[in-house]
DNA sequence: GTGAAAGCGCTAACAC
DNA sequence: GTGTTAGCGCTTTCAC
């Protein structure tokens, strides 16, 4: 009457090894236990009977998961891979692995996520969340850091890139080299990432007297291609992207048109991603340290699991990388 | 004397609602509760101490965490994304959520992973597994899915892509073209897919009489734009690249090299990642529907989970993209 | 030094 | 219909 399929719990391991389940738990976690015949006894037993800790036991005793919750937008774009990989790293550097999920840029859905998964882990990490402030307010339970959003006055940590200062160098380096009429090739309309960069773009180029065109895109290849047209109907002599994604597909765009870049057009992207600088010609783009906001993130996750209530905020600079996709005004002086 | 930190339990709200723990799990369960003002002071009791079920003690319950482990080789490999993101969906839709962890390519870390955990889940997807067969075969305890590895005649489910036809079609098309000597920039060492896409590069040539000079370069565009000059060095008029990533290396170098694409040299990749269509030329490749592997590896999990042993093995289709990085062979007819 | 037993937070039989 | 209670698998006092 063996039952076949369930799993081996502690009681079986002690029962074959005719000792307590106490000391079982004691050899298996190295704790004192001086007779070495019991040790024996027990390894063999659990050996034998493939015995593995229940986790979700061990968490409810431990009154931890080490589990961190994190929510994304988009599990496929490069950026929030990067700074997954930052945050898997640190995080598993503590003992603590990632329970993700992708909220496919829905707010709704990106809600009920955080629901499900708050109860689940030791603190959540919501990348670039789309949810009105308001909503974020009220999540205040547990330990909670955001990436790349304005959390306003609220007591939750952030670690993001400083995608204004990011984006003025942009403009500057643009105007130097005479472009005074700029399209913006335009992100996710829910991003906080996207009014940031727009915002700097603004800014700079009313300060630099300079035309703004805005197209909207989105976060693909595609969106790019399919919004570059508008921008060159209102006749801009440089195109900013959203992202290197973006910018790939006006670059593609651009070379339909028989246009050249940068003979015809500049372009820039965002990010930096790994194919950026092997593009023709190779994008002039803001480098982001997306794997660090990951690594930070744990950081002040971690500064809150030791002591609830401590927040703080990092805000990690992003830098100009000048390749060849921009050159001086065709027009220009 | 109020614990101001501790989260709160059924405990607490069954007292500050003064009914049974039952009757709150029940209220907060759906379960059938006449009486609609104990309905009112549960909920409000809940509500007021912003009370949530602990995940743990459910799963403890209910014996089933409804968390899938993930283990990747490396979690911002595009590839792996979209496996994910497949992944992610279809097991939330049945209420399981993913438990990620990035192996970063190494085995003692791939591991390590597997056995931390299979305890914390209901079931196990390893991508790429770079682990050797025997190791695997001792892993055969819980509900267990490979992807894009041979799994020999264990006992293991397995989802994948038929790399060998896919790559099959690759020479084909190439000695269509009047190609007779081949490069290929290979792929990760410890890579099955590697093997597989090189094994099928080598029958379709010899079967075609063609040369294959192969050069060692790995799964990034550095590792591809490293590699390339050994095999200009060969004299080869195609490069076929282990994929998309190091066929772009491998393009910005033939490009460097004042080489034109695909006039003096044609050149493919694997995968069809997003912006393959938006190079210059659009890289001719192998689509891999990664997304719907995920899906299928879901699939074969819930297989497992439902009745344990019931494995299964599932290959789906790769099929060629020419796109304009591949033309007629310099001197061929 | 080892075993017995309490208890982590929850759900579901069972009793009333 | 609601309350009482056992028990999920583990760790860790507390007795001996």
């Amino acid at each position: 009457m063996a039952d076949v399929v369930r799993k081996p719990t502690i009681v079986d391991v002690a029962r074959a090894a005719r000792v307590s389940t106490a000391t079982v738990s004691r050899v298996l976690n190295g704790r004192r236990v001086t007779d070495p015949e019991l040790v024996r006894r027990v390894q063999q037993a659990a050996e034998q009977l493939r015995y593995r800790p229940s986790g979700t036991a061990r968490s409810l005793k431990a009154g931890v998961t080490r589990l961190v919750g994190v929510v994304v937008p988009d599990l496929a774009n490069p950026s929030f891979s990067e700074l997954l990989r930052g945050l898997a790293d640190a995080a598993g550097g503590y003992g603590h692995r990632l329970l993700v999920a992708d909220s496919k840029e829905r707010q709704d859905e990106e809600r009920t996520l955080i629901h499900e998964l708050a109860p689940r882990c030791d603190g959540l990490v919501l990348c670039s969340p789309r949810l009105p402030l308001e909503d974020l307010a009220r999540l205040t339970a547990g330990p909670l850091v955001c990436t790349n959003r304005d959390v306003g006055g609220l007591s939750i940590s952030s670690a993001g890139v400083d995608s204004y200062a990011g984006m003025t160098e942009v403009v500057r380096h643009l105007a130097a080299l005479g472009h005074r009429h700029l399209g913006y090739l335009a992100g996710p309309p829910t991003s906080w990432s996207d009014a940031e960069r727009q915002r700097a773009l603004g800014d700079a180029a009313a300060a630099l007297r300079l035309r703004v065109t805005v197209a909207r895109a989105g976060s693909t290849s595609e969106d790019g291609h399919a919004a570059l047209p508008e921008l060159l109907a209102a006749g801009v002599s440089a195109v900013v992207a959203f992202n290197d994604l973006v910018a790939i597909g006006g670059l593609a765009r651009l070379r339909e048109r028989g246009l050249t870049v940068p003979g015809d057009v500049s372009l820039t992207g965002f990010d930096d991603i790994p194919v950026a600088q092997f593009l023709d010609p190779p994008l002039t783009t803001v480098r982001l340290p997306n794997e660090e906001v990951g690594r930070q993130a744990w950081a002040l996750l971690r500064e809150q699991l030791r002591q609830s209530g401590r927040h703080g905020a990092v805000r990690l600079a992003a830098r100009l990388v000048a390749r060849a996709s921009t050159g001086t005004a065709p027009g220009g002086r």
